[in-house]
RNA sequence: GGCGCGUUCGUCUAGUGGUCUAGGACGCCGCCCUCUCAAGGCGGAGAUCACGGGUUCGACCCCCGUACGCGCUACCA
């Protein structure tokens, strides 16, 4: 059996589209799971889309991921460079072999005539654009001169009339096309890089690379690769084209509709976890229920035969819930960690709260909580004394009598040794029977005193985190300020 | 326009000729739990399987056509 070897090929656009995390997501899991390589290889043959710094955030993206790939820029391999950029020779003599074979031929055509021709055809309303081999007329001693006299030119594949072109797709099965339909098309630009169709033919067979798996975009085009396959005389990869991400709306999912860039889900507190789980399912699923996955799962699961035909739909809703999912999962000192964080990108940065503190405070907070951040904004009274107090609780639940009865509950507090949850509600409760009144007379005042907020854990749960001291504190000022 | 690919609840999907009066998940609604909010448990609404023809004793599943959607149609990837 020959061994897997896959690759992702971006083109470095200055960020990792959630698309292409879900096309390297796959060429990885398939890599991992045939004991395969997976290759990172940059595609940066126009020169003109030249992002500065781009690759850096691209790979710092996937590497956050946790996609790791055997080989790439940064990662030495025996298939290098892995930067076409630095593969130019490599492609300009692949050129010029099909050009000696009759296979490719010089093009002198300026972009002016091009511009005309199609025009003209679009006017004639011919079925297809496509360029008319004027050059292939060329003889040797014309093409010689144009070549020496300097003049800019181009490589185009020569190709041939009324042939079927099939080839096999793992996902989708038996595809044909018309040679008729395909153009010539231009193999080395003016500028003497390649075109995406032939640096990434000669580098998947240099790179000997097994199965081409990406996106659906690229169907169109294949029968340009395998035509290149068969001029080379290369035995060709197996292909998987990936169904698109979509909008809400149903059209290929771009910035316009919402955020796109994995760095975006990662500023915007995602976990990596999450993020890689939601994508996997867009488009693949093991034929059984389980929704939540951890990435080693994914990789003894994953097929390629399983994934599906038809494009999805980026729900932020599912996504928002696996990240509650996996939050949850997460051991308290994990959590500690990533809080610890968050503190310090906060406004609460400048105090010093002990792990002690903060492990009993994600205690209580693990099951509300999707985000991390969530910690500081569902939960702000842990970190600081409420400034405000909720209006619509304190209308609600602070009556007139409340004061004095809530001092009372405070008195009682205050005599108290080390108090436990139990302690804290033994005593309200004795102290409601006392005053004839129901529990709920104290404990929702009790809760907007101590955090201003009508929401939350259990109140001697909090009671208890804050300490007696501070609760007695916190109930004494609420009596002041509200209202 | 041409070529290609696709089409099961709002969304992600299960389903490979009879087990489907179509299952799960997210979201939504209700109930339970309960000091609140979550989490959890239970239940509900939600898909004439795009449509129309075949094939077959029998079609979500096979074939053909139509519609719609998407992709490609560059010296961009």
């Amino acid at each position: 059996m020959n061994s897997v070897r896959v690759r992702f090929a971006p083109s470095p656009t200055g960020y990792l589209h959630v698309g292409g995390l879900r096309t390297a997501l796959y060429n990885y899991l398939f890599a991992r799971k045939n004991n395969g390589k997976f290759i990172l290889r940059i595609e940066d043959t126009d020169r003109n889309r030249y992002v500065e710094g781009a690759v850096e955030k691209l790979i710092s993206s996937l590497k956050w991921c946790g996609l790791e790939y055997d080989e790439g820029p940064d990662v030495e391999g025996q298939y290098g460079p892995y930067m076409q950029s630095e593969r130019l020779a490599m492609y300009k003599q692949h050129a010029q072999q099909l050009v000696d074979a009759g296979k490719a031929y010089y093009c002198f055509c300026t972009p002016e005539r091009l511009e005309a021709l199609r025009e003209d055809q679009q006017r004639r309303k011919l079925p297809q654009t496509k360029y008319d081999k004027h050059c292939l007329s060329l003889n040797k001693k014309e093409i010689d001169e144009k070549l020496s006299s300097g003049i800019q030119h181009v490589i185009r594949l020569n190709v041939e009339t009324d042939q079927k072109i099939i080839f096999d797709d793992i996902i989708r099965g038996k595809i044909e096309f018309e040679s008729n339909n395909v153009d010539d098309q231009v193999l080395i630009k003016g500028d003497g890089y390649p075109t995406y169709h032939l640096a990434n033919v000669v580098d998947d067979h240099l790179m000997e690379i097994s199965h081409v798996i990406r996106g659906e975009e690229w169907l169109s085009s294949t029968p340009k690769h395998v035509l290149l396959y068969n001029f080379f005389g290369w035995e060709k990869p197996r292909f998987a084209h990936l169904p698109l991400l979509l909008n809400p709306d149903r059209s290929k999912l771009s910035k316009r509709q919402g955020d796109v860039a994995v760095e975006d889900y990662r500023n915007k507190g995602f976990l990596k976890d999450a993020l890689v789980n939601f994508v996997a399912l867009l488009g693949w699923n093991a034929g059984d229920d389980q929704e939540f996955y951890y990435i080693d799962e994914l990789i003894q699961k994953f097929s390629l035969e399983k994934v599906n035909k038809s494009g999805a739909v980026f729900d932020l809703e599912k996504l928002n819930w696996l990240n509650a999912e996996h939050l949850r999962k997460k051991s308290n000192d994990e959590l500690l960690k990533m809080l610890r964080v968050e503190i310090l990108n906060s406004q609460f940065a400048i105090h010093n709260y002990p792990d002690e503190y903060l492990l009993r405070v994600i205690e209580a907070m693990k099951e509300r909580v999707s985000f991390v951040y969530e910690y500081l904004t569902k939960s702000p009274y842990f970190f600081e004394r409420p400034r405000e107090y909720e209006l619509a609780s304190s209308e609600k639940n602070w009556k007139s009598e409340t004061p004095s009865q809530i001092t009372k509950l405070r008195d009682r507090f205050s005599t108290l040794q080390n108090p436990t949850k139990e302690d804290y509600e033994n005593a309200l409760k004795q102290l409601a029977a006392e005053l004839n009144i129901g529990v709920g007379k104290l404990i929702h005042p009790l809760r907007l005193a101590v955090s201003g907020m009508s929401t939350g854990p259990g109140v001697y749960d909090i009671l208890v985190i804050l300490g007696k001291d501070e609760v007695t504190e916190r109930i004494h000022s609420a009596v002041e300020k509200i209202r």
